[in-house]
DNA sequence: CGCTCGTCAAGAGCGGTGCTCTCGTTTCTT
DNA sequence: AAGAAACGAGAGCACCGCTCTTGACGAGCG
């Protein structure tokens, strides 16, 4: 019977769950390097060997936080974009940067944890990469409905762009269907600064010097909206 | 004697050296997380406790590490403006972009120390501060001079700066004399661009995605410099 | 029913960590 | 020369990630 099997796997299921929710409860205190499997495992009153029947190493429970971690931005971000009219790609934007902050101050630790520094030895495991780039992808649509629709003009004129950047485009184009190089270099333009920004705040490099950082964020967002070209 | 007594001083300043040469070899290799002050203590060839004698804890020692890497960086990216005609604004900031990236690629730990996500319970110490800002003291002369070059003639309109941000865009001026407002947005989006997609590079979120980095880098550098209103 | 057999939790243990304390020794000061 | 300050070494504490062994539990099969 499947039942019975089931029952197995869902207790084993359910333990797992129980495990990471610990595991993030004290990532979002002490931070991913104050994490620790024996604290884990004392919280959950289990031995601290047992913790390895579901996790074999320290890396691939917080690979798991960071799996957990993209999606959560991810849903985060899918939730503001819906909510605004399809047409208002200057407010879909906008309320991109803005659940992509306000989530990053809400979970600073989780936040530090994917767009902070990764374990010296870092190879990203393939499996983080459908929930990574889940913002990245509304993003893009973003980007393409805007160019699709005429509303994007962008000001100023670029240098031409360098031949080989013609296929990075065109993978940065499977996010961004039928837009242009030039636009694509904008759209890069934006998220970096979107991210360099966040990062800035979080990490303290705005201090002593950029006190009001919401209305700071808010018009940065909306001027590098004006250089992507979309409308005011 | 003042002698005698520097004997003393000299070879506690020659042993606190040492030990940083030590931790920094030991941050390359490891990075932050795998630095361990009983290794240090092993390679010199002493006991583990003496090293508190020179830092009283290891938060302390990566606090040298980080005052000497902001150092470097700083250095590294003094140099290469200095190495630029001084009314070639465009080169200059070029120069400075690609004196970030080189340093950052060549030191990457160190790199993600710096602008990476600081320990959780973070407080930055004030006396990282005036090694901190060096690169951007740089950058904000660069930005200074080229206005009152009058070279800047940014492209596009911008939203009005909201009021509260008048104090914060002050304070940002006293590293930017004579700047107006507008400009110090752009050139905040321009810095905070540089850092993030150095960032992004850095730490595997442009992987399957860019792969000439360089090229990209040099052309995405370019298009910030327009939008920050500097010539072609 | 009884009997394997796989799954699991627990405990002991290994080598490592940051850090503290004590105890002689060295070195500077007076 | 005598006292004070700085220093290195060693033992030890509490913690860590991880491994290995042992024993209990429960599902499937003869």
């Amino acid at each position: 019977m499947s039942s019975s099997r089931t029952a197995r796997e869902r207790v084993r299921a359910e333990l797992t769950r129980e495990i990471t929710d610990v595991a993030r409860e004290q990532l979002v205190v002490d931070g991913a390097s104050g994490l620790s499997l024996r604290a884990v495992a004392r919280e959950l009153g289990m031995a601290s060997s047992a913790i390895y029947r579901y996790f074999p190493s320290k890396d691939d429970l917080l690979t798991a936080l960071i799996i957990d971690g993209y999606n959560a931005l991810g849903e985060a971000v899918e939730n503001a974009d819906a909510a605004v009219p399809r047409t208002d790609h200057t407010g879909r934007w906008l309320a991109v940067c803005h659940a992509v902050r306000d989530w990053a101050l809400a979970h600073p630790h989780e936040y530090a944890l994917l767009y902070g520094s990764p374990v010296p030895g870092y190879q990203a495991p393939q499996d983080t990469v459908p929930a990574a780039i889940r913002d990245t992808v509304v993003y893009g649509r973003i980007v393409s409905d805007a160019h699709r629709a005429g509303a994007l003009n962008p000001p100023g004129d670029h240098p031409p762009v360098p031949p080989s950047f013609r296929e990075d485009a065109a993978r940065v184009r499977e996010l961004m269907p039928g837009v242009p190089d030039d636009v694509i270099v904008r759209g890069l333009i934006a998220w970096t600064g979107l991210f360099g920004w966040i990062s800035f705040e979080l990490f303290g490099q705005f201090n002593n010097a950029i006190l009001d950082r919401a209305a700071a964020f808010d018009h940065t967002m909306r001027c590098h909206a004006r250089t992507l070209g979309l409308p005011a």
